[in-house]
This record gives C-alpha cells, structure tokens and sequence, in this order.
DNA sequence: TATTGATAGTGTATATTTAACACCATGTCA
DNA sequence: TGACATGGTGTTAAATATACACTATCAATA
C-alpha cells in the first residue's frame, strides 16, 4: 500500500491494569483523573507513548510516573482501537496488566502515587473511557493465564504460606478449590522451596514458608514443562 | 497524564498473517511488495489505519485491497512496537491472524491479488520488517488456540471428512493424533453434523461428509462448554 | 473378475489423572 | 485447660487419556 504521510494519525498510549492481592482480594490500582475529559473520575495508570521508545517501556514509564511502581510483572494484553473510545480525538490504546506485590508497592503509595488507590476487583467505581473494558479483558487473561502459567507468585511477596497462595487462586479464579489437592499439585511442580522459617500468626499452628524457585521455573520453562493446575 | 499534541506521533498500522490449508499443508498468504524499503520482498498484507475506523476494520480492508478476501475469522493478536521495525519512521503495528477456506479464496485469487501467493508455512521466504517475528507469534497463537476452541474449522471447506480435520489438526500442531481417539473426542462435542453425501475420493472407501455446527458451538460456547482437544 | 492398493471406519483394555473426602496438630487467648 | 482457629496430611473411586489392529469399500489393473 502507498505510504502516505497527509493522513490525520491516530494518537497512540498505553494502559496498565495493574493487579494487587491483599486480605483475601485481588486489587486494582487506579488513579484519579486530574485533568478533562473525565476529570475527577477513577482511570487506569497510562500515557502516550513516545516516538523514541518501544510499548513496553512506555507502559513501565508511566507506571513509575503514576504510581511508582518499578520492576514489576508487565505484559501486553489488547489494543483498543474503537473510534470514539476518547472524547476529544483517536487515541488507539496499547493495554497491558501487571503483577506486583502489594506489600512492597505500600511503602512508596504515600510519596509517589498520592492519587493513586487500590480498588477490591469486585467493587471498582465508575471508570473513566473504556477502562472498564479494558480491566474486564485483562481479568479474564489473568483466569486464563493463571491456569497453566506459575505467574500467582508475582503477586505474593517472597516468603508466602501455602494457604496464601491457595487464598490468591481462589480469588483469581473466583472459585474454592481442595487444600489437599491443590497442596499436591502446586508441591508436584517442585517450583517451592521450604524455608525454615515458619509463620507466627497467632491463634493456631504456625505455617510453613515457602519461596518460589525462579531459576528452577525457567529451566522447565525452556523444557517445556506443563505446569497446569 | 498531560494531553500533548507537541510531540510527533508514532504511525500506525494493521498487519495479517493469513493462515489456509491444503494439500495437508498449512499456508501463509504473502504479497510481493511493489515499494521500498523491502521493495521485491515478501510481507505480509496490512497498511495504514485510517482516523475514522477501528482496528479490525482497517485489517478487514487491507485484506480485501490486497488479497481480494473477505468475511473471514479474524483476530486481533498482539501490536508490535519496537523503535526500528520500520526504516523509515516510528510504526507501530497491530498484528491480526485470519484463517480463510483456500477453496473460496482461490477463484478470487487471479483477479484481485495478483501479487499474493500462499507459501507453506515451514518454508516462507525472507520476510520484510519484523514480518518473520508476527508469523511466529500468530503460529504460536493458532497452536495454543487450537487446542481449546473448535477454529480450526474456519480453514476447511463447509463439507469435510474426518480425516480432513485430523490432517488439519496434525498440519497445525505438528505432530501425529491416533485416529480412532482423535474421531472419539471431536464427535463427542457434537458440533459435526453428518450429512447425506460421501466424498468419491477414488481408489477407496469413499468417506462420510460432515459440516460444522456454528449456531450449537455459540450455544454450548456461551454455557462455558469445554472444548478441549 | 480377482487381486492389489489406498483410505474409511470401529472398540477395548490399561494407565493416568482428577475429585471427593475427615481427622489430628499446634499455636493463642480467655 | 479448654475453646478456637488454621496447618497439615492419604486414600479411594470416578473419569479421562492412551495405546493398539483389524475389517470395509472403493478404483485401478493384471
């Protein structure tokens, strides 16, 4: 096809739809809209992308600049392209979801990301564009993908009970699940290593800690291990 | 996020990676570019978004531009958006799949396309751009998505035996299925109906016809029914 | 017209995986 | 010291997946 340059260009961003799990709920991070159109209104973090850099970078910098977050689990999602999802021109969004450990994020909330809140999955507020689309698409490739990809961790901070993880699958999936089974099952990918700490919860038996073996995660990656629950 | 017209603005663009299937081969549909850069070399069909459609749109319209087809599956699949995939500028990508019946496309194919040609997918020629990555992330997709949901239909004519789908199934997943398990399980969906006609192959049994069951897949589809290979 | 060659079509037995299920252990706190 | 809360552990039955071999029916041809 020709190459043309006199056409009016659609302006390009990316969303993040940025997932947290605390007290037995996943979370979604948010930011309150400082400016019009939608101004006041819940948004997800996000921003145009820039000439000199690729999508993925785009997506890590406007999540540092909103919310603070760094090094996080990032992937690309979907792009929305619909006509009139932005009020004032075309603006194509790149949408991507990340995983992050909340108890980390806490400590950086109150200086970086002073309008930024996490939200329970199950009680988001009005969103502002298409966002809601855009957190609807990226839960349901959270499901998917939890199923047959050991990505929960990303979610957990490194030292977890195996009931914690349980608790963040059966919140993903939206479903219960068998301790023993799911126990013998996450125990048969050998991807956790016992430490030899235990954790003092107070009122019952404490719980072993585990952490995930990354190393030993990407070696049966590249040998294409099936890692479905 | 600040709204900034000032900086210049990415390009951006819908590529397709058209999937077909004959002769127990899985084929790509390439057009022989008549431009530079890449001038003489094969790529895959796809051009400029316009302002005023959507994404799908745009990658249905290239499609009949250059390949002469329409009314075919389609699918978003991911948007690549590396800083130098395009010599000249800033072009971003949003990469779509098709899977298109070979019978319907090849009557059209002298007068629309003249410049398309199907290649087998194990022996593409050099591909322009990043064209050869977007294959490889589209192959991946059709492997992965295949084996959960009943598309690979949308390759075989609206009469086909058994074997045809198996051959298919093999073509795409690159590896051998028994016979007999592999016509247990797909009858047990219940989405082939047998029709009264047989193919008069010659030189054997002549083999049951079977069409595909869309209306009885979306109502199975919509109570979750599992279709997996 | 009998034989050969090519693909169609069919069932069972075994191995593996999944699903269902209940009790004791170990800590805190009243 | 008893109540309460969560941690931790195996077995059995059901369902599913896998492996496997022979007969059927046509066309071509010897």
């Amino acid at each position: 096809m020709a190459y043309n340059y006199q056409y009016p260009r659609a302006a390009l961003t990316v969303d993040c739809v940025v997932f947290g799990f605390d007290e037995s709920e996943l979370k979604v991070l948010l930011i309150q809209r400082a400016l019009e159109p939608f101004k006041g209104k819940w948004a997800l973090p996000g921003g145009f992308v820039r000439v000199d850099e690729t999508l993925d970078v785009a997506a890590r910098r406007e999540l540092a600049e909103e919310t603070g977050l760094e090094n996080v689990f990032l992937e690309q999602l979907y792009t929305f392209g619909t006509v009139d999802r932005d009020p004032r021109e075309r603006v194509v969004s790149v949408a991507h979801y990340a995983l992050v450990k909340l108890t980390d994020h806490k400590a950086k909330a109150a200086t970086d990301a002073a309008n930024a809140q996490w939200f329970p999955i199950s009680k988001l507020p009005k969103l502002a564009f298409d966002h809601a689309d855009i957190v609807a698409a990226a839960l349901a490739r959270l499901q998917g993908k939890v199923r047959y990809q050991p990505i929960g961790f990303e979610l957990l901070p490194p030292k977890f009970t195996l009931s914690d993880l349980q608790h963040l699958y059966e919140a993903i999936l939206e479903s219960d699940l068998d301790k023993r089974n799911f126990r013998k099952k996450v125990l048969g990918f050998g991807l956790l290593v016992a430490l030899k700490e235990t954790q003092m919860a107070g009122g019952h038996r404490p719980a072993q800690l585990f952490r995930f073996d990354a190393d030993k995660y990407e070696k049966l990656k590249k040998r294409g291990f099936n890692f479905e629950l």
